[in-house]
DNA sequence: TATTAGCACTCTATGTTGGAGAGTGCTAAC
DNA sequence: GTTAGCACTCTCCAACATAGAGTGCTAATA
C-alpha cells in the first residue's frame, strides 16, 4: 500500500507536495507555485511548478479553495508527508529529543509515583502545553490492573466502604449497602478471604476465575465466601475511570478554530467520555505511535482534526493511552516525537 | 445605601431603568426610546422617555455605544435591576419553582449519597444545561468536615495507604512513606487510637488539638502515640480538592462571546482553580445568595462577567459553595432563582 | 520532449461611496 | 411638564472599483 503511493508520484512530485504541506504547517495560507520556487530552490520555474502542482490536485493530494489561489493539502496529502515522515525517521534524520528533556521528565514523574492521578495530571499538561494541543490520557483499565488487597470498612451501620488497591498503585473505593448485620469482624475475615484468593491477579482473571468457581461450586458456598463474592462484585462496578484532558483552550488561538464551532464539536465529543475512549482504544491495538487524519477518524465530531495516539506499557503488558489532537494542520513531526517520547518515559515510570 | 438609589430616582425612572435593562437581556441589542414607548406602555411619548434615559445616562445607569444609538445598561444599571429584583422577590410577585422540579431533583441528588464527586458532577451539569452558564461547585472544605474514621493498610512494605472517612461521606485516601519496620498489627493500633481520639470532631478541630497536645506534652508521649500524630499529619496534607466546573462551552453560543478573548480568560481563571476558589470563598461570607456585576468582581479575569453565588450547609454549619457565571447581560431573575433552590437542594441531602 | 516566459483571466481582499434606517438632542408649541 | 417636529449623527449594507496573487494556457526555447 504504502510502495503504491511512493511509486505513482516521482521524486520530484512528492518533494514539492511535502514543501507544500510543510509550508502550509508553518503558516496556514495557500501556497503558491511561486513561493514554492523561492522558498524551496529546486531549480525549476514557477511554471513548472505549477504543472507539478496542478498534477498533484488531480491525484487528490491537493485542492484549491478556489481558482486562482494557492494550494492547500487534503487529508490524503497530509496522509502522505506523514507516511514520508516516518520513512525519513527511519533512513535518516531523525528528530532527536534532548536527552536533558526525557531525564528531567522522567524524574519529574517518580516524584507523583504515589498519586497516579496527579501524575497523568502532570502528563497532560506538560504534552499540551508543548504541543499547544489538546492531549488526552487514559488511565489503565480496570480490567489490567492487578489486584493486591481489598479492605472493607464498616462505615455508618448499614454502609461498607470498599478499598481496592492495585499493584499499580491505583486505588478505588466504593460505598456499598450492606446488612447492617455484618460487623467489622466479619468483613475483616471477608476480607482476609478474598486478599488471599485473588491476590497477584489481574482484575480481569478475577472476573474469570469468579464465574468459574461459581458454576462449578454453585449452591456449596458457605455463608462467608458467598457473602465475599456479593461483595466483590458490587465493589467492582465502579464507574469509567475518568480520563485526563489538557490545553483545549490552547486550541482558540488557532485560525482554524476561530470557528469555534469545531471546537464546540471536541468538546462534546470530550464530554461524552466513551466515545473517545472507545476511539482511542480501537486505535491502538497496533504497536508505536497511531495517526488519523482528518476524515480517516471514524468520529465525526472529529473528522475535522487529527488523533495521534501511543500506549503505554508495563513490561509487555499495555496499560492505557496517551492522545493528541489537533487540527488536520498540525505539526506532525513534533506531534508525534512528543507522543512516543513522553509515552515512553510513562512506561518507564511504570517498570520501576 | 440601597435606599439612597431608590431615592434618587423617581418612580418613572426607575420603571423606565427596569425596562431598558430587561428588554436588553432578552435581546442584546441597544434599547431605543421608541422601541421603549411600544412595548412598555407607559402613556408618554418617546420624546418624554428619551429625556428620561437621557437622565439615566448622566447618572452612569446606562450608556450609549454610539450617538444615534440606543441604551445599553452599564454594570451600576445591572446593579439597580437586580436590587430592585430582590426587592419585589420580597414583597409580591416571586417568581415559582416547580415544587415538581424540587422534588425530582432532590430524589436525584439521593441517588448519589454513596459517591459524592458523582453528585457534585450531577449539580454542575444540572445548573449548567439549566442556566447555559458555567456552573462551578466547591467541595466542603476538608476542615470543615468531620472526622469518621481512619484507616492505614501496609502496601508494598514502604508505604501506607491512609483512608480518611468523613461523616459527610467523602473519603479521601493518600499513599504516604514510612517505616518498613511498621507491621500491620502496628499500624491498626495507630488507627485505633486516632478514632478513639479523633471520632466525631472536624479535621479543623483535630488540628488545633493536635497543635496544643504536642505543646502541653512534648517530648512525654510514647512511641505509638508520636508515631500516630506524625502519620496523620502526613496524610492530612492532600491535594486542594477539586473544584467541579461545566458549561464553559455553552458560553459560545452567547453573542458576547464570538469575541472568543473573553472565553479565554474565564477558562484561564478556572484552570488556576485558586483565583476561583479564593473569590467564591470571599464572596460566600455573607448568608443567602450573593451577586456580583461586572467591574465589582475583583479579579480581573472575571471583570466582564457576573458571578453568582450561594452557600449549601449541614444544619448550621457552611460546607461549600455553588456558583453560576455568565455575562454581565444575565438573565440575573432566573439565574438567582436556580442557584437558590440548588443549594437548597444541596443543603438537604447533606441534612439526611 | 521537457522546461520556461509571457499573458489573459479569475478570484479575493480591501477600500470607497451612497443611501436607508434608527435614534438622538434640541426647539418651539401645547 | 409633555410632546411634535426636525435636523443631525452614526451604523449597516450593498454596489462598485481596484490591487494583488495565482492560475492555466500557449508559444517559444534548450
Amino acid at each position: 500500500m504504502e510502495r503504491d503511493i511512493f511509486d505513482i508520484l516521482d521524486e520530484r512530485s512528492r518533494r514539492v507536495l511535502n514543501a507544500v504541506v510543510r509550508s502550509y504547517i508553518d503558516r496556514p495560507d495557500p501556497v503558491g507555485s511561486r513561493f514554492v520556487t523561492r522558498k524551496y530552490s529546486f531549480g525549476f520555474s514557477s511554471a513548472t511548478i505549477r504543472n507539478i502542482m496542478s498534477d498533484l490536485e488531480e491525484m487528490g493530494f491537493l485542492s484549491q479553495p478556489h481558482t486562482s489561489a494557492g494550494r492547500v493539502p487534503t487529508d490524503k496529502g497530509y496522509r502522505f508527508y506523514v507516511d514520508s515522515l516516518s520513512n525519513e525517521a527511519q533512513s535518516e534524520k531523525i528528530i532527536e529529543v534532548p536527552g536533558e528533556f526525557i531525564q528531567q521528565f522522567s524524574r519529574r514523574l517518580d516524584e507523583f509515583k504515589n498519586d497516579i492521578s496527579a501524575m497523568f495530571s502532570e502528563v497532560t499538561n506538560t504534552l499540551s502545553s508543548l504541543s499547544n494541543y489538546v492531549s488526552i490520557v487514559l488511565p489503565p483499565k480496570a480490567e489490567n490492573t492487578t489486584f493486591n488487597r481489598i479492605d472493607l470498612i464498616k462505615f455508618k451501620s448499614d454502609q461498607i466502604v470498599a478499598i481496592l488497591l492495585t499493584d499499580e498503585g491505583i486505588i478505588h473505593n466504593k460505598v456499598i449497602q450492606a446488612d447492617p448485620m455484618l460487623k467489622q469482624e466479619d468483613l475483616n475475615r471477608i476480607a482476609d478471604f478474598l486478599n488471599v484468593e485473588f491476590s497477584g491477579h489481574t482484575l480481569d482473571e478475577i472476573n474469570n476465575m469468579l464465574m468459574q468457581r461459581m458454576k462449578r461450586e454453585k449452591a456449596q458456598w458457605d455463608r462467608l465466601i458467598s457473602r465475599a463474592i456479593s461483595i466483590y462484585e458490587q465493589a467492582m462496578t465502579f464507574a469509567e475511570g475518568d480520563i485526563f484532558v489538557s490545553g483545549l483552550y490552547d486550541l482558540m488561538d488557532l485560525p482554524e478554530f476561530s470557528d469555534i464551532s469545531k471546537l464546540r464539536e471536541l468538546s462534546k465529543a470530550i464530554k461524552e467520555k466513551h466515545v473517545i475512549m472507545k476511539l482511542l482504544a480501537e486505535l491502538s491495538h497496533s504497536e508505536g505511535v497511531q495517526v488519523l487524519i482528518g476524515t480517516e477518524n471514524p468520529v465525526t465530531e472529529l473528522k475535522g482534526l487529527s488523533v495521534i495516539t501511543s500506549m503505554y506499557k508495563e513490561g509487555s503488558r499495555p496499560m492505557g493511552i496517551i492522545a493528541l489532537i489537533g487540527p488536520t494542520r498540525m505539526d506532525y513531526s513534533k506531534a508525534i516525537i512528543m507522543v512516543d517520547t513522553i509515552t515512553k518515559c510513562v512506561s518507564r515510570t511504570f517498570e520501576d
